[in-house]
DNA sequence: TTGTACGCGTTATCAT
DNA sequence: ATGATAACGCGTACAA
């Protein structure tokens, strides 16, 4: 697997020195000719000239010495998931189309890589930041915002920071999930909530809340488990629920992941969906659409996410000076009907063994 | 949505001469002491007060213009896929425990954004690079490379390049895949094969042929579909398919979008999985082991692939003087059997309508 | 071990 | 519009 490398011994790259003493003219001349200043014809052709036999490419790092400019944008996240990564690759998109790019940061949900996330980004002067709201950033997230970064956070608040905002209408979206159910005839709806530390996982589990409360349906606390987001614990919360006296027939998965794990257990249980348990899941992803009769879906609209995301930073990026009052978007989410729901007519079919 | 700032004037940040004033020593004393060496016991507290005091956080550009060493890794691929955002994120996470972060770009099969993207990364000087391997983007890797950038292409090869490759056996794994089809009695087999402008696209098709070969199965032309990775043409590939006056009995799909695009008309067409149709995917999800019977699946071993990229790019990093001849991986995938493949007796179910 | 001074590649500020 | 030159923040010789 040898091959003949034959190039020339690795040149540092050549300067903007470089391109000025080969054009003939002097450093300010190039430098303003580069941003995009008028230089005399004769000057611009020569400049080209000497820049395109050098191959010169600007040291992006030198000039953000001076301008504090990087055209980096900072992005932490607890993981890529479906989510987290439909945001990044919108985002990513958008950013290169006004010369930005994005370095990402997953912190794994531990609190000293949030720390260590935060600090790269703080030496490597990221000129603005897009996080998932982290309560472990606060101090950090506020020194950056104090050197006048621009932040934007979405997903989850981080609460008493001076920062724009995106979010989505959990409670509400959860409210109508919920009560849908409650509406085709189930009383023993349960719900696989996210883990209580996030806000989207207290703003999920309050709409749920909420649409028992506005039908008046009393809240059964068993058919509350708390499973942390995470595949494997919804699927051992499944089978405690499964397991009741008395089994709920309707299910709200407050993500993706969790719905995986409670159909896997579905499935191991030779349940049938929606016959035996009606189910709704916060988070769509394709393949909800093919499995069985469908997955009824929350589904976040992700690129109007990443869209308002981008819009405040530019906004703060191109508007330095204004100290505007930070703002905070909130966006509706829609709720795909699929064959997942029945009404519960009260006739059971079997449940857990 | 007002909230009072309160915070003072947004300030420069402090530099290592506000450390160095504040602390009562040198400037250098305190750069040694930021890179670890040995620096006396009481001006290390003094420094060390000074820099709590001040909040100093290193700036890292400035220190790249020395030692061009940015501990940014590049990274490019056309979209963040399920695979490629599976990539990033291991990526992400093992670069983080070397202090180093990932700077993603995605194309879009844009040969103009491929082109921006590596200026961007040459200008950022990114001290590595990670790629999926784009023919667009030879030149300007290749002058990369000349500035002892170290590049690890992975997922498709660009060939002619002096640089560390990762790939699965592409060939070996759809050779296996379509092997199980025949060899549990189909004849009629069809592919939706990726654009073959892509090392993998061809490779994938290889495979197919090759398993036909080594069974002396003869080709039928109109069992071989390009779908060009995507779920809409897959859909409509599927559609011709199952017109033809002799169906496929059994179907190998390249990618998992296209997988899904195949099931999208499977269900349009109430056809029964496996009964009437036997289907292999390359790319495995979650939810192939909950769809139906389960869907059959190629895995590539996501974790390893991040892991010898990180590997090989640490070495080249540890070692920028060595000028070791590059390397090749290639990693095995598993093939795992689930429902949605059976044997074919000939008692053939209904077909298309 | 410490302090000084220079250089890294670029932008910005002057005169011109 | 251009040219010369002073920053920018840090690393690193070199002399002390």
């Amino acid at each position: 697997m040898i091959e003949a490398t034959g190039s020339a011994e690795q040149t540092r790259p050549p300067t903007i020195v470089d391109v000025a003493r080969v054009a003939g003219v002097a450093i300010g001349t190039v430098s303003r000719y580069l941003n995009g200043q008028t230089v005399r014809s004769g000057n611009r052709d020569q400049i080209e000239e000497a820049i395109g036999q050098l191959g010169y490419q600007r040291n992006a790092f030198a000039a953000a010495m001076k301008t504090d400019l990087t055209g980096i944008v900072g992005f932490m996240v607890p993981s890529l998931s479906e989510f987290h990564s439909g945001i990044l690759e919108h985002l990513s998109r958008k950013m290169r189309a006004v010369g930005r790019a994005v370095l990402c940061y997953c912190h794994d949900d531990d609190p000293r890589s949030v720390q260590e996330g935060l600090d790269f980004f703080a030496t490597h002067r990221v000129d603005s930041l897009v996080m998932d709201g982290e309560p472990e950033a606060a101090d950090r997230v506020r020194g950056l915002v104090q050197h006048g970064t621009p932040v934007v956070l979405y997903d989850n608040d981080l609460p008493g920071l001076a920062v724009d905002r995106v979010f989505v209408e959990n409670r509400a979206a959860a409210n109508r999930a919920v009560g849908h159910l409650l509406d085709i005839g189930h009383s023993r709806v349960a719900v696989l909530a996210g883990n209580q530390k996030n806000f989207t996982g207290r703003e999920r589990l309050k709409g749920y809340f909420e649409a028992l409360a506005e039908r008046e349906v009393p809240v059964n606390r068993d058919y509350v488990v708390e499973s942390n987001w995470k595949e494997v614990e919804a699927h051992a919360a499944m089978r405690r629920l499964l397991a009741l006296e008395e089994p709920p027939t309707a299910l709200f998965c407050c993500n993706y992941n969790m719905t995986v794990g409670a159909l896997d257990l579905i499935k191991e249980y030779k349940l049938s969906v929606p016959h035996d348990l009606s189910i709704v899941s916060f988070d769509d992803v394709p393949l909800f659409r093919l499995y069985e009769a469908g997955i009824t879906a929350v589904t976040q609209p992700v690129e109007q996410i990443a869209e308002t995301i981008l819009g405040m930073l530019l906004n703060r990026l191109n508007n330095r000076t204004s100290h505007a009052p930070s703002a905070t978007v909130t966006l509706d989410c829609d709720i795909v009907l699929r064959g997942s729901t029945r009404r519960w007519t009260g006739s059971a079919g079997k449940t857990a063994q």
